[in-house]
DNA sequence: CCCGTACCTGACGA
DNA sequence: ATCGTCAGGTACG
């Protein structure tokens, strides 16, 4: 793997091919729940993945049923939480029976990680109430999972995601790539890279604004100059109680309560936070009448119950993918 | 605290 | 064609 405008990579004897992948497979039989790839990247959690053949959110589940997916993620000491050290590629892509990697280290953990491929999905579907739009849900999209995205990947697409269709969300972050980002190499193939803070910071609200942002561009700008001074991190909201951590993740601007919650659940392992979402609220008006008490705090509190506490975040997700498919 | 309003922009249907 | 509406909301008064 080549770094474009960094040092070339220290010599090393086990690194004589660097453009070489690794690779593996992973046996879906063995995972507890199995795995739908296709419903897990393009459901709308996750904003951080590419499809080479461009064709995502296209709403053609068989053709994408053995496409590949892309990624870069920055590996700092062993962990991909904090947006620092350096870029490893990690493709995937599911055939009936296997989850076949490809990447740039050796990958395994970080894709289970990236994934959630060891959350025990009949356990936590058994922990879910019985109801009977969770159970049409779960059942349309078994293998459906949550993902674990980098957190400051997930703050700034998420910001950018406040009045805007999903495909365009999408659009915005390989731009922000392509834009901000640098380039790695590998396998004879070039892999934009999500910009750091700091190469985010140092955009202007101008160049924002040229690719399509609208008036989230001052809030992207500003949330990037704020990770990067170091007066706060994303990541910093994983330590505390839930509300707390949601609380916390406001102080971000263009972050409410709304978008606090996606961050939580997708990158932060919250899996009990419930984004109050336009799809959610009227899920509520129409499911779950007595769940809405007005605020935020408040309905956050009771749909939270209703839909099983400790994982509700889970039924969340089934939920929002099964109603914007089926209506 | 709670409430109304302005806000970029492209895609889509009338 | 040109126009109104809408899209995983938030900041601000």
């Amino acid at each position: 793997m080549k770094v474009s405008h960094k040092e070339p990579q220290p010599k090393s004897d086990w690194l004589p091919e660097r453009d070489r992948m690794n690779a593996g497979r992973i046996d879906v039989a063995e995972l507890d729940g199995g795995l739908d790839l296709q419903a897990t990247i393009e459901s709308g959690q996750s904003y951080l993945w590419r499809r080479p053949d461009g064709e995502m959110y296209d709403g053609d589940e068989q053709r994408g049923g053995d496409a590949w997916y892309e990624t870069v993620v920055r590996i700092d000491d062993g962990s991909i939480r904090l947006d620092a050290g350096d870029p490893v590629v990690v493709r995937v892509r599911q055939d009936d029976s296997h989850l076949d990697w490809e990447s740039t280290t050796d990958a395994e953990w970080i894709v289970r990680s990236l994934l959630r491929l060891d959350d025990d999905l009949p356990a936590i579907r058994a922990a879910t109430p019985d109801d009977e739009l969770l159970e049409r849900a779960y059942d349309r999209y078994w293998g459906l999972r949550l993902v674990a995205d980098p957190p400051f990947g997930t703050l700034i697409s998420f910001i950018c995601s406040a009045q805007m269709r999903v495909s365009r969300i999408h659009g915005m972050q390989v731009a922000l790539a392509e834009t901000f980002g640098e380039t790695v190499t590998a396998d004879g193939r070039s892999y934009p890279v999500f910009p750091t803070p700091e190469q985010l910071a140092a955009a202007t609200e101008s160049q924002l604004r040229d690719l399509g942002l609208g008036y989230r561009a001052p809030y992207v700008q500003r949330t990037a100059e704020i990770v990067a001074s170091g007066d706060a991190h994303p990541e910093s909201a994983r330590d505390r109680p839930y509300e707390d951590a949601r609380e916390y993740l406001t102080q971000f601007v263009g972050v409410g309560e709304k978008v606090a919650d996606c961050v939580l659940l997708f990158a932060l392992d919250f899996l009990e936070a419930v984004p109050l979402d336009t799809w959610i609220r009227t899920t509520i008006e129409e499911y779950y009448p007595d769940c809405d008490r007005g605020s935020y705090a408040e309905t956050s509190r009771a749909i939270r119950q209703r839909l099983g506490g400790e994982y509700a975040g889970y039924a969340q997700t089934y939920v929002f993918h099964y109603l914007r498919n089926e209506e």
